[in-house]
DNA sequence: TTTCATTGTGACGATTCTGTAATAGAAATC
DNA sequence: GATTTCTATTACAGAATCGTCACAATGAAA
């Protein structure tokens, strides 16, 4: 059963909103400023958020940012004919938007279709003998878990929602720190990507699940 | 520049947005029947479809399922407030939707959006026996990859993106080395296209994919 | 406090890349 | 045929990239 976020400061709204979503077999969890939205989005791990642009506590675009960055996809809803919005939200990576009023039943056809764009989040990665949950944080080779930092996890992450296409250094270097806003040194990439080589790599020396595309950046094999 | 196919009845319309988008910098070919447009799919292979939904002739649910097929991005035009086509356009894998009549604006918006999402640069190219897929960063040649450094990559790449035409060696200059801001000898660019050859062609010493135009430049043969 | 893992950095070497110069070759022009 | 112009080839040195190691700073846990 797929989770929703709701992100909507209109009490009624959100009632109704959640009353009709979850008989349509969504499991909704609904706060009201960005704050709340951001820590339900690292808690719930929801696997789509629908965002109210017109928030009263911080605006939906950071909402939206902040979605972004944990890979899940955005809908956002509007005040009608709201054309700078739409504009503006679309142009900063929204999968969709639906204006007010909307008709419920065309509220859940979008869902349902940037769910099935979105590739459906798994909380279940495989590869090859290693299984990374998410939704536990662990990553196991053959029942036995291999512990990685909060770096290192985040870092296969990335990679493993980007599996078989190269990843730049710049990429990987935003994805991993430009959110705190405090840069970092070219070569602690480097480091970490040997760190966590050194953890998943059948054999560290000779990596082939992490490859590296020289002048270009690295590569998981998937 | 993108290509996009418009499906579409009323040449009002079509007239309409074939300047407004020309100008946006796409390249639009229009046609207004189902099998105009299957045939332009094959021919034209636009990044992606619009489609009116109300077609005169053939419906353009059956042209979107043509478009799936060919993984052909797909935006609905629909008249004002037809939730049932929304709905069924939505769930049958259209990518987007926009009711007429739209701001230009925001078409173009959700066209960029749609782009985007579908990723839909195109990331594989085949040349005879060459395969370039440009989200992994490879060139293989019967499965076996074929190592290019990063220049020689993006050399490669810009040959492919001009496949047919020749390309004058100020141009490949600028492709290459503009960005860097630091100029470069001339007979570099030679000696990259050597090294090139001596990578893809099948007898480097006449080469038969990129070939010189003596006093022009270069020009990927395909 | 002490201990320990995590995090970021600087330094070094190995390898590969990159740009240049010098020379050889081919094609056009006289 | 000789000359000029353009392109191809080769070899080389400096630069860049990447992997590895050791270490300091931080902060959490014992």
């Amino acid at each position: 059963m797929e989770k929703l976020l709701l992100v909507e400061d209109d009490p009624t709204l959100t009632r109704m909103l959640t009353s009709f979503l979850t008989a349509e077999n969504f499991q909704i969890t609904s706060v009201t400023g960005q704050k709340a939205a951001a820590d339900a989005m690292e808690a719930a791990r929801p696997d789509l958020a629908l965002v109210d642009i017109s928030l009263a506590q911080g605006n939906g675009f950071a909402v939206c940012a902040n979605a972004k960055e944990l890979g899940i996809p955005v809908i956002f809803l509007t005040a009608s004919s709201d054309e700078f919005s739409v504009v503006t939200g679309l142009d900063m990576g929204a999968d969709d938007y639906i204006s007010k009023p909307f008709r419920p039943r065309e509220l859940v056809s979008r869902i349902r279709s940037v769910l099935r764009r979105a590739g459906k989040r798994q909380s279940i990665f495989t590869l090859g003998d290693l299984t990374v949950d998410t939704d536990k944080g662990t990553v196991m080779r053959n029942r036995k878990e291999i512990y990685l930092s909060a770096l290192e996890y985040k870092l296969f992450l990335v990679f493993l929602n980007n599996r078989g296409q190269v990843l730049t250094r710049e990429k990987l270097l935003d994805e991993l720190w430009d959110s705190a806003g405090d840069y970092v040194g070219d070569n602690t990439l480097t480091v970490y990507i040997k760190r966590l080589r050194e953890k998943i790599e059948p054999d560290p020396q000779n990596p082939v699940l992490i490859k590296t595309v020289r002048g270009l950046g690295y590569r998981l094999e998937g």
